[in-house]
DNA sequence: TCAGATTTTATGTCTATACCTATTTGGGAC
DNA sequence: GTCCCAAATAGGTATAGACATAAAATCTGA
């Protein structure tokens, strides 16, 4: 089976292309190095205790603004954990795991992987919410919103289903949108800046509406992605994405977190 | 149907204890805050030109090290795109939706939600890895490796499938480790520094075996969770993760991601 | 008109210093 | 011993000045 990858792994993935010749890093950046290398190989344990700044000073022969630098990175990164007059630590991992899942938009998604892309709109049309989404959103129930129901195709072959509400009092410019050329999640990417979403990934098995939309088994497992976006507070669109079990994978790049971990006690 | 959350959102999510005073900010706290206010709200656009660092200055009165520190944050964060001579701009949102999930420690996890946990170990023995398994590891077939096969048990519910291998020549102390006590998860979680993981999410089918361990109907949908940890190049683990789909969702934090946008052009 | 050299500009990094603040620690009063 | 206060400590933030560097803008000469 070769495996459709419906989302990219993020930044550090990227083929870096081989710093043959190390550029010349900056001293802090020497320095954030050091003590990322100590605190990744386990050398320096969680809980245990880093040297403070003025040895770092001493150390580095470097000024105090320089180490301060480095450890106020590392602790906004979360790799240590630092308190007044204690001093800092090393955080410790704080989940068995944790991921940083990209989702790409479609079209590009299809134009990274040299195949072709195309989608059609299996319906558009203003809609009050209903009852159970409001409820769901948390919306007045009469919100006026515009229904979008998509069929992303990928070589031809149908690659997932959307089912979209967009607030119409939020997106006004959706109302001249037919989505014939772009479809609606690139639409929105472009037209509204948001600022809050929320995910949820489920396994569903698909009703016979769904399996003939999709072109697969009735009962055949499928991946549900659903994003529901918020802009300075407000409501801006709700959308759930079906993958077809088979052949679909969400593919997430490491991610280590760290948090708080009680030192010395 | 209740949903269990096998995933917790991260940190932002956390419900902050009302900052009924909000506390005095520092300078450049206040600053960033007015910078991302003006992004994140749309009024400076993806690809606009902000003020450059002499009329941040100026504006708030700060020397220009204050104003550095904040955009370097916001460029590290990736809200901004600094470039020399050019100055900084607003980067734009460079996918349709990027997502950081945690999911966390089955124990831990319980014991948030005040449920019971506890777990089976179904199998437990030294093996070498199959060819199948080596290749898709990119390991040598030959390699010593531990195989546990576990359930995991919510208030008397079998709530996953854990299918794992842990490389003996990494970590050798699991020779001499029951996982009576401790789940593998949990076990490799506090002997193990790790600093590499990739995951993949995917939608099955269960077949009859699956189905029997889990107590679900065979063909019934479930959401599938890979992930692979390595420790300084070296693999440590590899775990399979099966969560019934009915009744279970991965839960995703919000996650802006900016990328770099070519400004003025 | 255009390529190449030069200037200008905005950011990148670092130093040295200053004062503030939370927290621990040690000492003194009880 | 126990409680409370004061001193010491380590980090938190800010300033002003300095030099470096990349790249845009401008100038210059063929």
């Amino acid at each position: 089976m070769t495996t459709r990858s419906i989302a990219a792994a993020a930044q550090a993935d990227l083929p870096e292309p081989a710093p043959a010749i190390a550029q010349a890093a900056s001293l802090s950046e020497t320095i954030q190095r050091d003590i990322e290398d100590k605190i990744m190989s386990g050398k320096w344990a969680p809980g245990a205790r880093i040297p403070n700044e003025s040895e770092f000073m001493t150390e580095y022969k470097c000024s105090r603004m320089t180490v301060n630098r480095v450890l106020s990175r590392l602790s906004e990164r979360g790799l240590i954990v630092r308190r007044r007059k204690a001093g800092s630590f090393v955080a410790s991992p704080r989940s068995d795991s944790a991921m940083f899942l990209q989702i790409r938009d479609f079209a590009r998604e299809a134009a990274g992987q040299g195949r072709r892309y195309r989608h059609e709109i299996l319906l558009r049309r203003a809609e009050r919410l209903s009852d159970a989404r409001a409820r769901s959103l948390q919306l007045e129930r009469n919100q006026q919103v515009l229904r979008v129901l998509c069929l992303h195709v990928l070589d031809d072959q149908p690659n997932a289903y959307e089912d979209r509400v967009i607030s119409l009092d939020k997106v006004a410019a959706v109302r001249d949108e037919s989505f014939d050329e772009v479809p609606p999640g690139t639409w929105l990417l472009g037209h509204v800046p948001w600022s809050e979403a929320r995910h949820t990934i489920k396994a569903v098995n698909a009703d016979a509406t769904l399996a003939g939309i999709l072109g697969i088994e009735e009962h055949a497992a499928c991946l549900v992605l659903n994003r529901r976006t918020w802009h300075q507070g407000e409501f801006v669109t709700d959308v759930e994405i079906t993958y077809p079990g088979a052949g679909h994978e969400l593919t997430g790049e490491f991610s280590s977190t760290f948090g708080e971990l009680a030192p010395n006690k």
